[in-house]
DNA sequence: AATCGGATATGATCGGGATCATACCGGACT
DNA sequence: AGTCCGGTATGATCCCGATCATATCCGATT
């Protein structure tokens, strides 16, 4: 009963951009996603009644770092987003999930809080799965670790490229990343503010940058929306040459 | 035959600080590091002749980021580092590791390249495990992968917490963090040049705080050695509260 | 003994980017 | 229809920290 997701009717005050779901059709079944793929036909059977699921709207949180790691979640369909907060209130955005992505799972295995909060950057449909048969499938088939570990190192090889992102690059290199990272077939759904978030720095200055890079035809913007003009030209930006 | 690290004699100029090997003399068996421990005792009775010994000196690369992948490692005695560089030649430090602890798994797992590279903070000895090798004994002891999956969590939590630090703290607030990391038992032994390229400064501005922290009394600095005189205090600068 | 290089130290300078302020636009709610 | 708010935009200002330069110290090498 984490009771912060309770399934609320459609929010309101939410105007943002480029959202809505119907927007992003992408949609995934429980069986092909991550760690539930993996299972056994048999145990899938078994503990798929376990599965709660969840509808979650833009910008509302799943769960704050810091609370009881109840679940292990899984992304139907939306986007969720992992970001921690600093003591000033600056937030930083970790990683943007896409259906079929697992998350909670690494602060579920070993730790018993979560150690970052979690929203919907669209609205969508998560699993959730309780922490104590995350524990018991597991121990049932461990080749499923294999699984999540494989997730896993993907994710800390990406973290580890952003550490030495953000320890050397200048704020427009990071924010070329951000954006390229944030593109699906020429086109990223994702506000300045989103943007700068990611990279490790300030509304502000993420809106002259991008500004500037309009300016410079690498990209066209809309509100909530960049296309990417000239994606060779934001790669060497990015320092990705 | 990797050919990187031949077992070398004793280096020479090296004059460094707070190395040597022989002063932390904590070392490990094979059969208590990570990965080696979970094994049952025949799997680990029919690989540990497999597994190679080599050492290292400080300074030295036992591998480059971008090489084949060829091992897991997994350090008997010393320290080693993971490491990145940028285009621009700066070098930001992803890790550092001590007796036990493996390294390079990550990369051995869905990689066949290393994704960062890899020197000893002072002499020592690690042992490597052939990449078909890892891969056959996870495939036959499938809960080895959650051995490593916890070790590769935790390192994940991590890379997050650094990566919200380096995003939104400043220079003064991630040295602290740099040093309280590096310290064991009040003291850490780490030159200045070590701490920047931990915490994503610069040589001069990481000597500049410091030296500020010890007028402060909140620490005291000898070559290569510094002291922590007020641990509270530089908690406090590191917004951990 | 002389030399060399790494570590520490400090000054001068510059600039990127944070901060603060203001303004406009457009969609959504009342 | 009017209000409100989030997103985008831009100017002014300030300062932290990078950069460049120089100097001292000391252990190790020659």
């Amino acid at each position: 009963m984490i009771g912060i997701i309770p399934d609320s009717p459609p929010r309101s005050r939410r105007g943002g951009p480029g959202q809505g779901g119907m927007r992003q059709a992408l949609e995934i079944d429980l069986g092909r996603a991550e760690f539930f793929r993996g299972m056994s036909p048999g145990l899938f059977g078994r503990i798929r009644h376990l599965v709660q699921e969840s509808h979650f709207e833009r910008q509302k949180v799943l769960y704050f770092e810091g609370q009881p790691a109840e679940y292990l979640w899984v992304i139907g369909s939306g986007e969720v987003r992992l970001y921690k907060s600093s003591a000033s209130g600056r937030v930083t955005t970790l990683e943007v999930l896409k259906p079929g992505e697992m998350f909670g799972a690494v602060s579920s295995l070993d730790q018993d809080h979560y150690t970052a909060s979690a929203e919907g950057v669209s609205s969508g449909v998560a699993w959730r799965l309780p922490r104590p048969t995350v524990l018991k499938v597991i121990g049932e088939e461990p080749a499923l670790a294999v699984d999540i570990l494989v997730v896993t190192s993907r994710r800390l090889r990406d973290a580890h490229e952003r550490l030495r992102s953000f320890a050397t690059d200048a704020a427009p290199a990071r924010l070329a990343r951000a954006l390229l990272r944030a593109t699906r077939e020429g086109q990223a759904r994702v506000t300045r503010r989103a943007l700068a978030e990611a990279s490790g720095t300030t509304v502000e200055t993420a809106i002259r940058v991008l500004r500037r890079f309009e300016r410079e035809g690498l990209i066209a913007g809309k509100v909530g929306l960049v296309q990417v003009v000239d994606e060779p030209a934001l790669l060497r930006v990015a320092g990705e040459v």
